[in-house]
RNA sequence: GUGACCGUAGCUAAAUAGGCAGAGCUCUGGAUUGUGGCUCCAGCGGUUGUGGGUUCAAGCCCCAUCGGUCACCCCA
């Protein structure tokens, strides 16, 4: 075919045909959260580039090379101003809350949210450049409940979608009291490991050592065994706070692990960390933490917070694997033919199909005057329960033709009935 | 950003060892004029992702480029 234009790498389009695996989880999620107390909030696609720069940590890759940021056009002035599509939900989220002075509120303030964010990352199963997320965030207060309730939402959640063989990995990274001499701790077991260690993992020392944990390389494995564990490094607050949540999580009967080696790579991340994967495939479903230093970044007075996002794409996709199939698409209850040519019986049946759908019957027509037979056809592909006939004996009758497309074939039982328009309603509203 | 594999009709896909690009599904029309599913017939739909090169001849071989899939990196 003739085209010129495709959608961009890692852009795709969702088809009519998969529209019901999102509202599927769109639904449950939006009402898993509202059981939870949750409200949504919609902040803008665009920000301006400072609000993910600090907060997400410049020497991380989402903000080194993975963020479309361009300049805005310019103003009276000629001032640009450099603006950025969303990489992630958290912080145009924590800006919101600071600007709308959500701070008033009784506090904590619990919002959900979906949303595209973009990431200029080579696409991979279950990653594309724009992705969606389902995102909650906690913030104004800093009970580790709060951590709890939001890993027990994510597992109702994927619970009530019918998944299973999730794994809920749970860690601590401590906080700006004990995480620089942690990271100290670990940087000085490795300094004499290092020559030995991978090339990611010479790198990683410098620029971010945490994630020295994360090698998945055979050969460096047993000095992440032996490595020291941040849990074992925790200033006494952060200790307890970790105590805490696992102490309410098995409140909530979510079976889950602890994991010293999950660091997340954002920078706000402080405390609790956790992520969900599928023991399936070992993809992450969800990734989440606590940010208690975010608000001050943004200039916003000390304000804890904690939140997650999960990953829409790699919840479908785990839904496929599973097996699971969202509920089918309503199909129309009627599906109306006209028999015949005049403008008489066409005005009849777009008439017909008026009324249906003004009463809140899914009705549907065959456009285009098609032969009777074409029309029957469509009728048919469409799952309609009924086909309502309108020919030239029924428009003089005042009738329709009705006939149940769902029992037998039409050799053995033609179950065609003629019916007055005033009885057709009741029937198509209460009739099986 | 690095690497591997792969691009044939809307979808699924054939095409010995370079030799006329063939199917199935979908869609449209028809099988005695107003009746669906099953069956049968016909039609629409392709510059084989794109651009070069080799060759008498390229879907097939070579180069480039774009895209897809997967892994690494990173992350939802």
């Amino acid at each position: 075919m003739p085209q010129n234009y495709k959608a961009l790498q890692g852009f795709r389009d969702i088809l009519p045909d998969e529209q019901a695996y999102w509202y599927f989880v769109e639904k449950t999620a939006t009402e898993v959260a509202q059981l939870y107390g949750y409200r949504r909030i919609e902040t803008p696609i665009l920000e301006e580039t400072g609000v993910f720069y600090r907060t997400v940590g410049e020497g991380t890759d989402i903000v080194e090379k993975e963020m479309y940021s361009f300049d805005d056009r310019a103003d009276k002035e000629g001032h640009r101003t450099n603006i950025t599509l969303r990489p992630e939900g958290t912080a145009g989220t924590v800006r919101a809350y600071l600007e709308n002075g959500l701070f008033k509120l009784p506090q904590p303030v619990k919002l959900f949210y979906f949303g595209p964010f973009f990431r200029r990352e080579k696409p991979q199963a279950g990653r594309y450049r724009e992705h969606h997320q389902f995102g909650c965030e906690v913030i104004g207060d800093g009970d580790p409940a709060i951590d709890a309730e939001l890993v027990g939402l994510l597992y109702q959640l994927y619970t009530t979608l019918g998944l299973r063989y999730i794994r809920v990995n749970l860690n601590s990274i401590g906080d700006s009291n004990c995480r620089p001499q942690y990271i100290e701790t670990l940087k000085e077991y490795y300094r004499p490991l290092l020559s030995d260690c991978c090339q990611d993992c010479q790198v990683r020392f410098y620029k971010n050592p945490l994630r020295l944990l994360d090698c998945k390389e055979p050969q460096d494995q047993a000095k992440i065994k032996a490595a020291p564990k941040i849990v074992e490094y925790l200033c006494e607050p952060c200790r307890e706070h970790f105590v805490a949540v696992q102490q309410f999580l098995k409140q909530y009967n979510v079976p889950f692990t602890l994991d010293p080696l999950i660091v997340r790579g954002l920078d706000y991340y402080t405390r609790t960390v956790f992520e969900f994967t599928s023991e399936i495939d070992k993809l992450a479903l969800n990734g989440g933490g606590r940010y208690d230093g975010l608000a001050e970044l943004l200039g916003g007075p000390p304000t804890p917070g904690i939140g997650f996002g999960a990953g829409v794409e790699r919840i479908i996709l785990e839904l496929k694997k599973q097996g699971i199939v969202p509920p089918v698409e309503e199909k129309p209850r009627a599906f109306v033919v006209h028999f015949g040519k005049t403008a008489e019986l066409k005005e009849a049946a777009v008439g017909l199909v008026a009324e249906l759908r003004q009463a809140g019957i899914k009705a549907e027509m065959s456009y285009g005057d098609r032969s009777p037979k074409a029309q029957m056809k469509q009728a048919n592909a469409s799952g309609a329960a009924y086909a309502l006939i309108i020919g030239e004996s029924e428009l003089a009758n005042k009738s329709v033709s009705v006939k149940d497309l769902r029992a037998g074939s039409m050799e053995t039982e033609q179950k065609q009935v003629e019916m007055k328009r005033e009885e057709l309603l009741p029937m198509l509203k209460h009739g099986h």
